[in-house]
DNA sequence: TTGTACGCGTTATCAA
DNA sequence: TTGATAACGCGTACAA
């Protein structure tokens, strides 16, 4: 067995309660004591065994990842190790480990979740499945278990805590930046129509229309589940419309690799014939040909702010619901061309 | 507090041994108190204690991914959720949990994996940071901590467990893919020529060349260190050549996404002008343009025999070394083309 | 087939 | 300032 407590109290001739408290750094405690547990610390090379330690103080200093199901192509999306980035830089700081689920549906996931919460495993969970699932909510309320979601909760928003962009202004500018280009025939390419993530940045979009007396037309909104088929599908509709958009609005930059495929294959030549804004801004949206003008959201921050509040959280039962909004800017490349007047 | 064992044994009226031989399902009990105790758990929704449990059994059920250092360029390759997806099912099937390292920079993360397998916080680790960590691996060699390596190890081959492609096959065969469409200056773009990895292709790229009687030239080979600037500079060293290269091996998707970037801007053509073979098959390898020619690796299954065989050594500890070659397939797409004979 | 009693390595309470 | 001692929730020899 490895060395315990217990050694290093026989060692130093103190107690095992006495160890504990030098670890805590417990102030009651002589620096003469202190210094003479250390040093029998490095002498049998002691380390604190973190599954006692939690057991006994019932904290683990783990937070648990909620992912998307291994299966979902979000998992896929380069937005993930970019949240992760930050998850892993906060939790790091605030020495908390990591831990995710390993679902494949959504159902083997809330199975995790529950796992994960009744089993004492982690401490406190960071949603990051845009697939707002209600189960999992419903069922970490009703346990009064901390967690914060990123994006935004599609229910009880007042009472949950979240990481979210103003999704609204951003669709909003980027549709403006459009019209200052002067194009009048924007639609809109977006994921889910379910996701509250979407449906913000639609209504920005739609807005800034209204906004310019330009009218909202239900056959420039095109959902595609993910690049490709589906994809392919929606963008041949549009192009065979009496009016075809001049401008797109992505709502992802890997779906926009996707439409730029399509694009590339029907002829169509990108800023020239079709401008396109896009979301994201992650690494490949300035590898593609032409680069692409896209919207930093800064994912980083996202799972950076996340993983920061809900250690706030953990560790202060009466911290508040809070609700983050994480800013962004247009990235301008080269995708959009301004439209000369007819 | 939660219900715990002794409130279940209450309730059934059995002493909380035996609830613990029910839950471990212990044959030796009869089949009546079983239910008898089952019907209990569920009354009162009981959940066994993760945390005690692993105290008691001196066993997790966590599998530690040593993860390359958040800041690293390669946490962003797409590789990684590929990875994430494997180790997921994988470990997911055999009821283990998965735990990561939040370092940055390699100290960071030799502290994060001390600290894993002192705190006895993971039952085994993945090493998936291609950057062979020589302290790491000396420390868990010298711990005798179950560990598996995806990718090659630069030493101690024989004795550590490894899962990996055959890369050498894999780099030779894509040669002799270029050769056989007469191409005669291959130059090969690799990543850090201090991984593994690298060396493997670039020792088959060459039996290649060599068994086609082609000579090896120096100046066809080139480290990016990643995409852009770095990788601009080589480009443009090898176009300046005498004899410019008419076709590359590219040892990894995200790579050629930034070499394609550069030939677009220098107004090079892929596939008439140059022709491409990349490595990974990634998502993305479908969606350039043109779409390319790339080896699969199956990083999936680099994950999922990972974390099996890894479970695999941790419940048995006499599970012999392992070195598991994941088969690779070579999938043609539009980014090479046969060249004329002059 | 089931129960008793102890151990796993800490933390925390209460005395001293 | 420090030391006993009792939790924390579960597994497991050993007994019965």
């Amino acid at each position: 067995m490895a060395i315990t407590i217990k050694d290093v109290a026989k060692l130093a001739n103190v107690a095992p309660s006495t160890v504990s408290r030098v670890i805590a750094d417990n102030p009651r405690i002589s620096q003469k004591t202190k210094e003479r547990v250390r040093k029998a610390m490095k002498e049998l090379g002691y380390h604190p065994n973190v599954i006692a330690r939690s057991l006994a103080s019932q904290s683990t200093k783990v937070l648990g990842l909620v992912m998307p199901g291994s299966a979902d192509v979000t998992f896929q999306n380069p937005f993930f190790p970019n949240v992760l980035r930050g998850l892993s830089e906060s939790a790091h700081e605030k020495n908390y480990a990591l831990q995710m689920t390993t679902g494949k549906t959504d159902d083997e996931i809330y199975q995790d979740v529950i796992q994960m919460v009744h089993g004492r495993r982690v401490d406190g969970l960071v949603l990051l499945n845009s697939k707002v699932d209600d189960k999992i909510i419903k069922f970490l309320r009703s346990q009064n278990f901390p967690f914060i979601i990123i994006g935004k909760p599609y229910k009880y928003e007042a009472e949950i805590s979240y990481v979210d962009n103003d999704n609204f202004r951003a669709a909003k500018e980027v549709t403006e930046y459009l019209l200052s280009l002067n194009h009048k025939r924007i639609a809109f390419i977006g994921g889910n129509r379910d996701l509250v993530l979407t449906i913000d940045r639609i209504l920005g979009y739609e807005k800034a229309l209204r906004e310019a007396g330009l009218e909202f037309r239900d056959s420039y909104i095109v959902h595609a589940e993910f690049l490709e088929q589906g994809g392919r599908e929606a963008m041949d509709e549009l192009l065979r419309l009496d009016e075809p958009p001049t401008a797109l609005v992505v709502t992802d930059d890997l779906m926009t690799l996707g439409v730029l495929h399509m694009l590339d294959e029907m002829g169509i030549s990108v800023a020239k014939q079709m401008s396109i804004v896009s979301f994201n801004n992650v690494y490949l949206a300035q590898m593609t040909q032409p680069p692409l003008t896209s919207v930093d959201i800064n994912i980083f921050s996202l799972g950076y702010e996340a993983a920061k509040n809900l250690i706030l959280k953990i560790e202060n039962p009466k911290e508040p619901i809070k609700r983050i909004i994480i800013p962004h800017q247009l990235v301008i490349r080269s995708s959009c061309e301004k439209l000369e007047r007819k």
